[in-house]
Formats: C-alpha cells, sequence, structure tokens
DNA sequence: AATCGTATTATGGCCTACCAAATACTGTAG
DNA sequence: CTACAGTATTTGGTAGGCCATAATACGATT
C-alpha cells in the first residue's frame, strides 16, 4: 500500500468537525431562521446551557458571529442579535448587485456551455420549489444558482463576500420571496441573466444581474418601512 | 468651540477598548506588517506569553483573525498565519476595482465639492508621502482617500469589506507602492478619478478607479510572480 | 543496519472554577 | 414616595487542568 500520492481519493473523510464549528453552525442557523430575533440578548450560560458546550466555546462563537455581522457587542452589556436597519439592507443589495454583475459579465465572456447548462438547472429547481411552496427550497436553489455564477468563473472569495454579506438579510430574503409576484417575476429576471450569458453578451448579463437585485432591494424596502410602521 | 457639544468635548475619552480587541490589534498588525510571516505557525501558548494575556482570549483573537481570512487553521495542527497566492489577491484586487468603482460613479453623480476638497486633501498627503519616502504614511493617506470616497457617500458596508479585504494583501501592497515609478503613476490615477468626480462624470470615475486598481493589481502580479520563482 | 514499535513531548480542543467590574433589580429606611 | 444601599446578574478576563492527536525521539528486534 505504499504507492503514490494519488491514495487520496480513498481516504477516510472523518468529521473532523469541532465541537465549536458546531456550535457556530447552530447558533447562526438560529439567528438566520429566526429562532433568535433581532434585539434578543445572547447570554452566554444560557447558550452553553441550550448548546451543552462550555462558555469557552460559547464566547469563541460569539466572537466569530460578531465578525461575521450577525451578533452585535454592546459594551459592558453583552451580545445581542445585530438588528439591520433598512439603509444597510439596501448597501448589502448594492454591493450583491456590483459583484453578481460582475461574476454574470464574465460568466457570459467565457463562454462555456456548461455554465449555462448548470445555471438553467437551478432556475428549474427554484421555478419547482416556488410552484410547491418550498420557500427554504427557494432559497437554497437561488444560493447555487449565484454560486454556480461565481465559482464556474472561479471567484470563490467573491462568493465568499457574498455569502457573508447575505447571511445578515437572510430573513429578510425570506420575506421577499413570499411577496406576491415573485414567484415570477424573480425566475424571469434570472433568466435575463442566463439568456445574456448564453448568447455572450456580457454588458448584459451585468445589467440582468444587477436589475434582478435591484428588484428584490426595492421589495425589501418597502416590507422593512412597511414593518416598521406597524410596530 | 461652543454649544450643545460642549460636555461631549471635555467626556474623558476612556479606552473602553477590551483587552482582547487591543489583543487583536496588536496580533493584526503583527501579521500585516510581518512581524509574522505567512506560514508561520501561531502557537497559543506563546502568544500568551508574547501578548501577557490568557489563552481564553488569545483563542477569541485568533478566531477573529481567522474569519477575517489572515489566520487558516490546519486541522490537528493549529493556526498559521495564511498564505496568499496569487489568484486569490488578483480576486481581491477585482472586487476592489468593482466597489471602488461603484463608490466613485456615486461620489460623481453626488456633485458635492466638499468631496473633491477632501479627495484632493487626501491625494497632496499621498504625493508628500512620497515625496519623503513616508512608505506608512503612502499607506495610510491612500486608506483614506479611499475611506473618503465610501463614506462621503455612506457606504459604510462596502468600506467595511474593501477593508477586511485589504488587510489581506496588505504586504503586497506596501511592496508595490515601492515600485518604481508607482510614485508618479499612482497619484496621477488617483487624480483622474477626482478630475472625473469634480466634473460629475460617473462612468469616467468608475473607469478611472477600476484602472487604478487595475493597475495596482499587474503590479502585484509581477511582484508576486518574480518571488515565487526567486524562491 | 534497517525497521518496527513505543515513550515523550508539543499542542490544540475543551472544561471547570474563580474573580473583578459594571449593570440591573429590589427592598428598606427616612 | 423617594433615595439609597445592598444584591443578583452577567460579561471580561484569568488560571489551571484533562484528553486526544501528531510528531519526534529512542530503543529493541530482526
Amino acid at each position: 500500500m505504499s504507492g503514490a500520492l494519488k491514495d487520496a481519493a480513498i481516504r477516510v473523510e472523518r468529521p473532523a468537525k469541532t465541537l465549536r464549528e458546531l456550535a457556530l453552525d447552530k447558533v447562526r442557523e438560529a439567528i438566520v431562521n429566526g429562532y433568535f430575533r433581532p434585539g434578543d440578548r445572547l447570554v452566554e450560560r444560557d447558550l452553553c446551557a441550550q448548546l451543552g458546550v462550555s462558555r469557552t466555546v460559547v464566547r469563541e462563537v460569539l466572537r466569530h458571529l460578531e465578525s461575521e455581522g450577525l451578533v452585535a457587542n454592546l459594551p459592558n452589556k453583552g451580545p445581542i442579535v445585530a438588528q439591520l436597519d433598512i439603509d444597510e439592507a439596501k448597501q448589502i443589495y448594492e454591493i450583491r448587485g456590483a459583484l453578481e454583475g460582475m461574476a454574470a459579465r464574465l460568466c457570459a465572456e467565457r463562454g462555456n456551455p456548461e455554465i449555462v447548462a448548470a445555471l438553467e438547472e437551478s432556475l428549474t429547481a427554484i421555478r419547482d420549489s416556488y410552484r410547491d411552496q418550498d420557500m427554504a427550497g427557494v432559497l437554497a436553489n437561488t444560493s447555487s444558482f449565484y454560486q454556480t455564477l461565481f465559482t464556474m468563473v472561479d471567484r470563490h472569495v467573491a462568493w465568499g463576500v457574498v455569502n457573508l454579506l447575505t447571511v445578515r438579510i437572510n430573513h429578510l430574503r425570506s420575506m421577499t420571496i413570499k411577496t406576491e409576484r415573485r414567484g415570477i417575476e424573480g425566475p424571469a429576471q434570472m433568466s435575463k441573466i442566463v439568456d445574456a450569458i448564453r448568447r455572450g453578451d456580457g454588458e448584459g448579463a451585468y445589467r440582468a444581474a444587477m436589475d434582478h437585485v435591484a428588484a428584490a432591494s426595492a421589495i425589501a424596502e418597502a416590507v422593512l418601512s412597511a414593518k416598521k410602521t406597524s410596530e
């Protein structure tokens, strides 16, 4: 068995996940899907009990989430779930527009049919999820649509940035996709992106991606200001 | 000096910084300016001794730097200073180009003469620093040039992203600015950005900002590949 | 001598326990 | 009813310990 380095194929996949990573995922998920609401205090010792881990781990997790922007730390008061104000949300959508536009342009310029195929697959999955009212599926497949957009042209860093920003507006996203007509318009806009990429139209792909994000941003703004007045 | 802010002016400026933040800054600085080199192991207990803090704090700091991308964590081996490969650096420059271009366009469209004034001030400071061979000053003033670009149009989130990415390529930056002719070309390119903003030419400002970053990226690539072959 | 197996060491992951300082709460005295 | 003192809560930070793993050194066996 002393062969070459190629044995990587049979390398046993050990879990390798540390307790801290598991806890991180749990807490992030809890924030993202609303188990912890914006403004909620995150008391260390309570989290210890709920997660079944020590304070050491909890503190590291909170630090991590803080640097992700999901948790804010009030001095002498402790961590709370970050509140996102409308202006910040708009900025995040704007950044996503710039980066997704960039990625779309690159995809178009590359002219690789595999890209189009992969994007269309995601798009179909999104339409199916909408049809089944499977909103979690819509989010997941939308995410993989954009992941394709970035990773097919090897823009992993940009994809990381987009991901980082996206978790901060996740509950907004879940509200916008439920909006009336979004199930029609959203996929239609994304389809325009794919069309532009297919015909190698970089500028068109860029604009289509920007348009899609801009539309989401507008809906988010409406939702947010509606929620604010109702409080 | 009068009026409502009087009290605030007197208020004792308590550091308020937690030990952990101080330690974070120290370690980040140590990495950024090369005290710790890429690939170096960061042994927790050693850092405790060097920083004079407990392991808890060190661990939180390492976690934070990890999520900033400055530190990588090898499983079963521990944290090391992240190595940055040439492709990643190019991606970072590309993202900066997209975001700084966006900000420049917004500045141009806003048409506020204060923006131009502030940018010119930074630009003068950059030229002075180059003249005095004060490379740290060049970096600092370049940073404040871009900070102005983003914050004058209230794009704090994008500025945060750019900052986050910039620390990862900081030692590259300090190499590029030392390059021959960069002391002339750099400010000249930035001057073009300011000119476009002054005449309200959004598209021109966008392109000028992109050009500047692209030039920096090209130099960085040359520097990096030169360094690689020499090893 | 080459190889194989076994201590030893270094280190990270994780835990418990503790203390100090700031904040929030509460009950009592005036 | 208010002011104030005391108490509980909670974070920031420290100390130290235990266990698992990986690497290294070392010694024994063939």
